[in-house]
Formats: structure tokens, sequence, C-alpha cells
DNA sequence: AATGAATGAGGTTTCATTCAT
DNA sequence: TATGAATGAAACCTCATTCAT
């Protein structure tokens, strides 16, 4: 019978050693993750995809949450960014829009697996939800900013609430990039659906443009 | 965990005492997912929210994802089906947007708990999820037959690939709609999604309107 | 991964075999307990000894701590309570000490094993530590209010604090019945140990009395 | 759990750094065994607490009993062994019981941490009680020639069985210490408690003193 | 049809101990 | 000597499912 509490584990390793076996078993995990999903994956399958004994997994994490938060972290990287004033002529919003679907959707079938398991861990870990929508909040508030300025320029629909619309555009593109990739529905290529949301983006903002004379 | 194959099958009752039964099982399942999730919903709970024995539940289903399905069922006529060319002024395709909009939302938000059920379950039941895609794609179907028409009368932007704008539109309104009611960002109030809403399918559709001269 | 937190158990039987099973369950886990010692007893050797599944424990208990309890509750009628006061020859303080201590030694003797566990599981749980403690402390306000009496009926050295003298003599008894039974320290009869100790208590309480003369 | 035998024993360190470091854990053992408990003591804590590696313990230990009897050894001094004998005024009995008595229990005030321990591992390790006991045993022999010598000096009651008699009052006052400063029993003084203890001692042996007249 | 008790597979987690550096 | 990571045995506990009344 333990009896103790838990106490402590999770360390971050010292040595060279337990820096590798840290990183092979955040690999292993991801690997399990995206094999099984998050539910059936067993800390054992992680440890012995690592090649370690499975105490050794409480050397570094604590529980399943806490392998997931670091296959996150180190993922990140990864998963690009897509900016809506990045790319491309600045000039032409057309273009700026075209060229951000264009960058999310890549990303996005590029690391469909990943981006599958995100989903369902958001529905199912509470923590993992909160700080997904804290990020995703944070990428709206740039396009509603973004917004805001083509508004000062005339070139979008003024009479449109900037937050809510830069919300549900945003909304759009990665559902649709989710059913695609993720829930295989329908068979566009990417230029496909980039051509469709594009024209939808600036149909919706009311965008007049040569691009589109 | 199934150990062997279930001898006997969730049976449709015979007595009437079964039939109070089982819908005792049904409502008790409902109130269980709604308040602990599909995942910490226990069979022992649902009977034991039912007021019957834990074998009792045998009798009428053969696991937590059959329950599910009836409760589903007996909840699919409190969920509508907003159709995009039902009410209102049918001639006005404005007035037809915004009224099916509208009559999603409501809905939508009447049925938040369930809503999030639902989506919550897409993500761990394989076939539930398939199902889903399945009502979704129907759906979607209808609203590009009607996007269709609405391009041959010169109302909408011919150069649309009707699919996948129905898809893409569809989508933002759904998920605008979980991320207000389920997961509770921001603070708008229904009209004012609607109106918004409306104002970027019209501008998308490149519909014009005497609604929006 | 138990996603779920322990909920309840530790339920009653409603039924008879549920009834027995719990009877065998509490049974084993004194023959376990009295074997193995409080630490080393396993759970699961108390459902082996009881003959059921290893779950089926926890139908009726939910820790070792548990059924430890139910173990002492059935055994505290076997334990009897010796009280200074009842038997023999009332007037005779004496004869009534004497007495007292007599049986005390005697059902502290057919007990050993018991009084060895609880002697052990006191050292190791606190709650049942809280308990014992409480438990002495009303056994030894009894003999406190006997000793006034003696006093007032000026039969017992007057200056003696009642309290202390009666928590001293009590524990002085009770120490000597642990390292005779359960430490095996020396090899004295039940006779002679209560000579010796209703002695000490005669003269320690400076009751003059003919028995002694 | 040792699942081998130990390959190296816990050797006396050779070097001045090797003594520092013995010394360290043996601190830092008192102090978890102190707050946590025997039981709840981890080797790990141990060694954490020492501010060594968790592999350093073994080169100076093997065993948490082990280590339990340095810290014990260490501390042997800092135990009084109060003698009946020894202080004041040696040829009043009564004076010399009250200096004992009083002496034991300021000694047992001032380390009631380590007493509890004592007592608390008493009951867990089987070669520490046996170490204990025999201590005892040498204590309670000594008192015992005492009580004799005052019995043939015709100064206590002549018909007690003197071993008895000396183990059954160590016991006592042993056990109201233990009470007392462990268990939180009572408020009273050491003064009140050496004042009652001396006068039950005095009266159980029969003593006849002018300290009492 | 209902009851409620019994079953048992199997993943989780701990931590004393070892050992390569 | 010290370090700190790796090991792995072992018990715990849950709960879906069965089944005798």
């Amino acid at each position: 019978m333990p009896r103790q509490l838990p106490a402590h584990t999770g360390r971050a390793p010292v040595s060279a050693r337990g820096t590798r076996t840290r990183i092979a078993l955040v690999q292993a995990a991801r690997a399990v993750f995206e094999r099984d999903g998050y539910l059936d994956a067993r800390i054992t399958d992680i440890s012995a995809e690592a090649g370690v004994a499975a105490g050794s997994f409480y050397t570094y994490f604590t529980s399943k949450q806490e392998v997931f938060g670091a296959v996150m972290a180190d993922v990140e990287e990864e998963m690009l960014h897509p900016r809506i004033l990045e790319p491309a002529d600045r000039d032409d919003p057309v273009h700026v829009i075209e060229a951000a679907n264009r960058a999310y959707l890549l990303a996005y079938r590029r690391n469909a697996r990943l981006m599958a398991l995100m989903e369902q861990v958001s529905q199912i870990d509470e923590d993992f939800r909160r700080q997904r929508l804290r990020r995703a909040r944070a990428f709206t508030e740039r396009n509603a900013r973004a917004l805001v300025a083509l508004q000062r320029r005339g070139v979008a629909d003024p009479q449109l609430d900037a937050q809510l619309a830069a919300r549900a555009l945003s909304a759009m593109v990665s559902r649709v990039a989710y059913l695609r990739y993720v829930q295989g529905v329908g068979t566009e290529s990417v230029e496909a659906l980039v051509g469709v949301l594009t024209r939808l983006w600036v149909g919706a903002l009311g965008i007049r443009s040569a691009t589109y004379i």
C-alpha cells in the first residue's frame, strides 16, 4: 500500500543522458498519441516505445496530460502561425488574405494527425482546451486589428464588427481545414480551397479590389 | 470492458413497466452525460440516476454507446434543422439567410449542453462521428442546391463553387455558435451574431440586395 | 487510465448473500491482520482468505483502514470493559480492585494477538489512535470518579489527584499486560500479576483494608 | 524492497569528506524521521535533506533501518537514563524516587519527538523492539535491586515481588510520560506529574517516610 | 423484469536499489 | 566518493458485464 502522496516527479533532466531519455519519451509519446489517440495511449506503451522501463516515465512526467503538454510544446515551432499581414504584395489585401489562407491550409495538411489529436484532446482535457482557446483568441485579435486597418483605409465594409467578423472567418477557415484534412470530407486541392475561401473572405469583408474585377 | 460478446442485446420493452424503465434510463443517461460528460459517465451512475438496479441497464442497452444513441434519437426532434429556404420572405435571399441563421443560433443556445456533448462524443466515438458527418453533408447539399439556384437567378456570385461555399459558410455559423454557447467566447447577443453572420454570408455570396443598399 | 474519482464503495449489504460476504471479509481480515500484521496485510490476501474476487473487497470497504475499523467494531463486544466498581464484594475496595485487574488481564491474555494489533495500528493510523485515546479517556474518567468516592468515604488518600492517579494506575496495568502477553516479558501467572498489581494499587491509593492487615 | 542482497554495505567513512557526508545523512535522517514518521520517510527524502545525491545514501547505509540505528546511536547520550539511586539525599528514598521521576519526565519532554519515533519504530521493526526491551529490562533490574535493598532495610513492603513491582512502576512512569508529552493527554505541569507519581510509588512500595507523615 | 452482488483483467504508480560516469 | 538516472516488481483499484434469485 502506498503510504505517501505522489510527492514530486516531473523533473527537468540534469545530465546529458537524462536529456536524451526525456527527448525519447516525448518523441515516443507523439508517435503513440498519433497512432492510438489520446485516450487509448497507455503510459506503458510510451515507455516501451521510448525503450525505457515503465517507471522511467515518471522521472520526467507526472501524467499522460503532462507528456501531452510536452509534445505540444515541442511541436509549437512546427505549426506555423499564419498572419494575415505578413506575406506577398502587402498593399493588395486580396493577396495578403490568399497568402494567409494558403499558408494555413498547407500547415494544417502537413500536421493533420497532430491537428486531429489537438481537436480530440480539446474535448477531453479541460486545461488544454482553455490554453488553446487563449491562443486562438490572440490570433483572432491580430486579424481583427488588420481588418480595422482595412476599414479605415476604406477598403473593407465599415459596418462590420471587426472582432466578430475576424472570429467567424477564422473559424470558417480552420473548420474547413479540419473537415478536409482530418475528416476527409471532399477531395479538393489546396488551391481549390484557397480560391474559394479567399473569394468568400473578400466578398464577406466587402473588399473592392482589382484582383476580382 | 467486455470480456465476452454480450449474451443479450438491448431489447425493446414489451410490458408497460418495461417501457417506463427504458424511458427512465434514457432520461437518466441524458442527465448524467450532460453533467459528467461522456467519458466520466458510468453505467452505474445512469442506473442509479434512473432509480433502477445496475443490472437492469442491460435489459435495454448493451453499452454506453448504445444509450447515447438512444438519447440522441430521443432528442432529434428537439434539435431543429434550420433550412436556408424555409422561412419568411422567400423572395428576398437576405431575409431567408437571416432567418436561417437566427433559427440555428437560437436552437444551438437552447441545446448548448447537448451540442457540447455531441461535439465531445464526435471526438471519442468513431461511429457517432461518421453519422454526424453524414447528416451535416445532407444539410450542406441542400444549401448548395439553394446557392446554385441563386446563382442561376443571377443573385449570387456565379464564380463560387457552390459545394465548397456552402460547406465553408455552414461551418462558419456552427463554429461561431459553438464558440459562443459552449466555450463562452464573447458576450454578444443572438441578434448581434445574426447581424454579422448574415452580412458575411451576403457579402461572401456576392448577393446584391435592397436590404443592404 | 482511471478518469474518475473513487466515488463511493463501502456499502452496507442489502441481500443475505451480501451480508455473508461482508462477514467473510471481516473475518478474513482479522485472520490476515493477526497473522501478517497491519502493514504487511495485503487487500489481495484478505479477499483470497475470504474466498472472493479481489474486486469484491471494494464492494464493502474502501481501504485497509476501513476493514480494520470493521474488525475492531466486530471485536468490541469480545473485549470486555473491566470496571473498577462492578464485581464481587462491592463494599471492600480491595476486592473490587482485584476483581477488575483479574478481569482485565484475563481479557488481555485471551485477545493478546488483537491487542498487539491495536497497539501497532495505533502507531500507524492517526485516526485509530485518536479513537482509542478517546475510549481510554472515558475509561479513566470512570476510575477517577470511583477513586473520588473512595476518598470521600475516607478510604483512599485524599491528597491524590484522582484524575492523574487513575490515569497512571490504569496505564500501569495495561502496560504490564502488554509486556507480559504481547512482548512475552516474564513468565508470571495471571494470579501473580493480579497479586502484585492489586497490592500496588492498594498501597498507592493509601487504602487501609482488613484484607492486607 | 530489496530485490537482491545488497552488493555493498554501509561502510565507515575514510576521508574527511566522507565523514561530513555521513554526519549530514544522519542528521537529515533524524529530521525526516521526526517530521514524517518512520514509515513515510523515504530514503530519497533523507538524501535530499542532506543535500546529497540519492545514490550517496548507499555509500554509508544499507537500509532505512540502518540509518535509524545510526540516529539512535547518535542520540543515546542525549537520552538520559534516570537512576533511582543517583541523586540528592541518598538516604531518603522518597527524595531519591522523586528525583528519578523528575529527571525522567524532563528528559522525556525534551526529547518527545524522538520518544514518539522510538515508540513507533518499536511497533514496526522487530529488531529495534527487541533491542529496546533489552535495555528496559536492564533498567528494571537495577530498580528491582534497589527495591530489594529497601525491603532489606525494612523501608519497603517486604511482601512485594521486587521484579514485578519495579517493572510495573517503571511502566507506569514511562506510559504517563508518553501520554502527556507525545499524545498530549492532559495539561499538567512536570511538577504535578512528579508529585502524583512519587506519591503513588511511595504508597505502592509501602515506604514509611518522614516526607509524607 | 428487476435486483444487486461477484467477477477479474490490466494500467497506474511508487521508490528502494543499482550502476555507469 | 559523488552523482543522478534507470530499473522493475508489486499492489492498488475500477467498473463493465454477468448471473443466480
